[in-house]
DNA sequence: AAAAAATTTTAATGCGGATTAAAATAATCG
DNA sequence: CGATTATTTTAATCCGCATTAAAATTTTTT
């Protein structure tokens, strides 16, 4: 049989890495996790981790990197897939929870951005505006579509991100609240937007 | 003149101690943090806070009360105050957000429950849900006087409690913004919570 | 103004956990 | 199979920062 090239190996496993340092930074906080806890979900030695990173601030950064490069996925399918601005937004938060709550989750929560490196901060701050941006152009487009009633897209964006962004805080896998999580959450924070004429439901 | 007790004295800057390692948590993250870094913004050397907590954890620790403390005042007054559900919801926004952007703020993020002790984990964890029950149950009053519109208050509590707690990761104390959170936060996290025959606005 | 109490500092100490180097094992390739 | 490369471990080392003890200073009390 063919045996995968090693690269591809070798990032498969970083990548299980980084979900779960994700998991052990989201359930034990960032200072109550050493090395040795990301390692020994995976069955490791804390140095060996070393052979995918150069050390754990870049763990970190790249655990944010991932959930930045989630985020904007999901942004960029909801913005492809809405017709108007209230479904993007909808859709947005449809995808980004079932990214979450889903397979590919846990996402790491963004709680240590200041202990980064300048470069890797700026980085990952760059990328957090962006998708605030992008979240707060949907609004806006939506105000103008007359799908989404006026508003201050700014605070907006903020509140409903900000109850994303807390999800992993009180979330920790279970299939029942994942359930719900999904079904509630895309309606919940889209019911406040809806305009007056608007939009079926 | 008559010089204050020193009990009070004590006190009032623990207070102090305890608003500046807030500050410095939210706005340097959690291990950016030294105790070095919260003394200099008191002009204070590390060694001399010890004077006023055990050790760092119970620094945390108490940031993590107080906090609790500052939520429960002002779901108390919003219970008091609001004569329905959807007003109570909206007035507990009000009060806890003006005391988080205020002159009483900052008030710590909780992001380190995981790394306290046991004892005083479990102290905030149920404080905490605490608090969220009592939300909770303001929004089953509101469903059950008809002031809010059927939904998933476990989910909808979620989804606003982390609005709210998300802010000290965006909001650093700069008075233009402050306002706006003051002014949009209340009204658009109730937005979505009307039921059709019910409310002003 | 002397004594006592309260507060802060200076100067060590100590430890947990990140990091590194070299050795050992496992996988792949010719 | 033998050789080479990839991966992991063992066993130190290192260091920042929390913590402590004792001394110095400031404040309060009598």
């Amino acid at each position: 049989m063919a045996t995968k090239p090693t690269e591809t190996r070798f990032s498969a496993k970083r990548a299980r890495i980084l979900k779960a340092a994700a998991g052990c930074f989201n359930e034990k906080g960032y200072s109550g996790t050493s090395l040795k806890d990301v390692a020994r979900r995976l069955s490791l030695t804390d140095a060996a981790l070393y052979y995918y990173v150069r050390n754990k601030e870049e763990l970190v950064y790249q655990c944010y990197l991932r959930a930045a490069e989630l985020g904007r996925e999901a942004m960029e399918r909801a913005m492809s897939d809405g017709e108007n601005g209230l479904e993007q937004a909808r859709l947005y938060l449809q995808y980004h929870v079932e990214i979450m709550v889903g397979e590919r989750g846990p996402v790491a929560i963004m709680s240590e951005i200041p202990s980064l490196d300048r470069r890797h901060r700026d980085e990952i701050l760059a990328a957090s505006r962006r998708h605030s941006r992008a979240f707060e152009k949907i609004l806006s487009e939506g105000i103008a579509d007359g799908s989404i009633a006026d508003c201050d897209v700014r605070m907006t964006g903020n509140a409903i991100m900000g109850a994303i962004n807390w999800i992993p805080k009180w979330f920790h896998g279970d299939a029942r609240t994942a359930a719900a999580i999904l079904e509630q959450f895309p309606t919940v924070l889209t019911a406040g937007l809806k305009s007056r004429e608007g939009a079926s439901g």
